[in-house]
DNA sequence: CTCTGTGAAGAAGTTCACAGCA
DNA sequence: TGCTGTGAACTTCTTCACAGAG
């Protein structure tokens, strides 16, 4: 393989391959083909052995790849291979599904602290965890905490970000509806739902 | 204007120019050129040319956009003219934030029912909504409600998909990290929480 | 002169087609 | 034969550059 840039809709897919990877193997599959694993995940085999060829060549002519090595390789080109303690700023509705939501676990991150200003929330337990004050991020430097959650109001977002980055986060998963001014090495990742709700009505047909 | 494919990227930003837009009018601006709007929205002023430039000529050379009229032509490619119901399937702890999502009224979105199948949860209020049982989906059809936003474990996922196309619904916001089948005439657009955070850890500078 | 609208150039991403290994 | 890995063709999307309206 030669260098070539790697197209960033290449590591979205990433996840997805591993996904089914990790169900091929529940099932017992110990080798998948191109083929059979572009069926599991609804892309084609073009794209997977495309995708995986910028990373090297991890698959076997002829007979095709074997689950364990290439879900070890998925998660090492991922940096999934450690544990990675977050935070979540932001203890309201949508911070508390986050805080439940089994899927994080999954990818090996583990929320370890959890901030809000409200001060009837500060202090209390929250899914096992005691809600700090927001003037506390800056301890999550010593703390080794690397990544953050934002579930805060759109409002107090850009603030929150602020203060993370001094306290030595670097990167970050956004649920505020709102751009995000950031250092460049600091990566952000904004989900915005009710933005992708609203191009919905414009696939449906005319009614 | 010709006729050319619309790209879908072009879709997927317009509800940031309408986000721009809402705010840009609260702050009393009457106009504003596809400079400034590219500032306030973090992405470049050709784009937003080229975008609106698909749907027609909204602009005036040497002046700009009309703010009230520019939004009221994306709220209409949008399809957002009129409000639309929402059922939400899955009373759980996501489910509950996406009830209290204020993020939805804007684009004119209503959420008029709640489903799960916890004969524990059924007949309970849920933010003012009496939660039913999954069995009455198919009065989905006759009640006038045509989107649906899934937030049901993975597992349910499907068997909930097939039940609301069989409803007549057109179109679904799937927050279950699956692949949904469904048949060409309805619209499903899926966020997966879990695998947009595992992407994040690539980006980090190895440490 | 300012700012829009758009063809054309350029970049990015996807699909094809096939050489080559098992 | 079966399946991977990859250059090349193709398609889609973005950025540029400038004609032309106000």
């Amino acid at each position: 393989m030669r260098y070539r840039k790697i197209p960033d809709e290449s590591i979205r897919r990433l996840p997805i391959y591993l996904r089914g990877l990790l169900l091929l193997s529940e099932q017992g599959a110990r080798s998948v083909s191109s083929h059979k694993l572009a069926q599991r995940v609804h892309l084609n085999p073009h794209q997977i052995r495309k995708d995986f060829s910028y990373f090297g060549a991890f698959g076997t002519p002829g007979v095709g790849y074997t689950v364990a090595t290439l879900t070890k390789q998925i998660r090492a080109i991922l940096k999934l291979g450690v544990t990675r303690k977050a935070a979540l700023v932001g203890a309201g509705r949508l911070g508390s599904a986050l805080l439940g939501y089994p899927g994080f676990r999954m990818y090996g991150f583990e929320i370890a602290a959890v901030f809000d200003n409200n001060p009837k929330k500060i202090g209390k337990k929250f899914g096992g965890i005691t809600i700090e004050n927001t003037s506390r991020l800056k301890t999550l430097k010593s703390r080794k905490i690397g990544l953050a959650i934002i579930a805060t109001p759109a409002q107090a977002a850009q603030e929150t970000v602020d203060r993370l980055v001094d306290a030595g986060i670097s990167g970050i998963l956004n649920f505020a509806p709102r751009h995000l001014a950031v250092p460049k090495k600091v990566k952000v990742i904004t989900i915005d739902i009710a933005m992708e709700f609203a191009r919905l009505p414009y696939y449906l047909p005319a009614s």
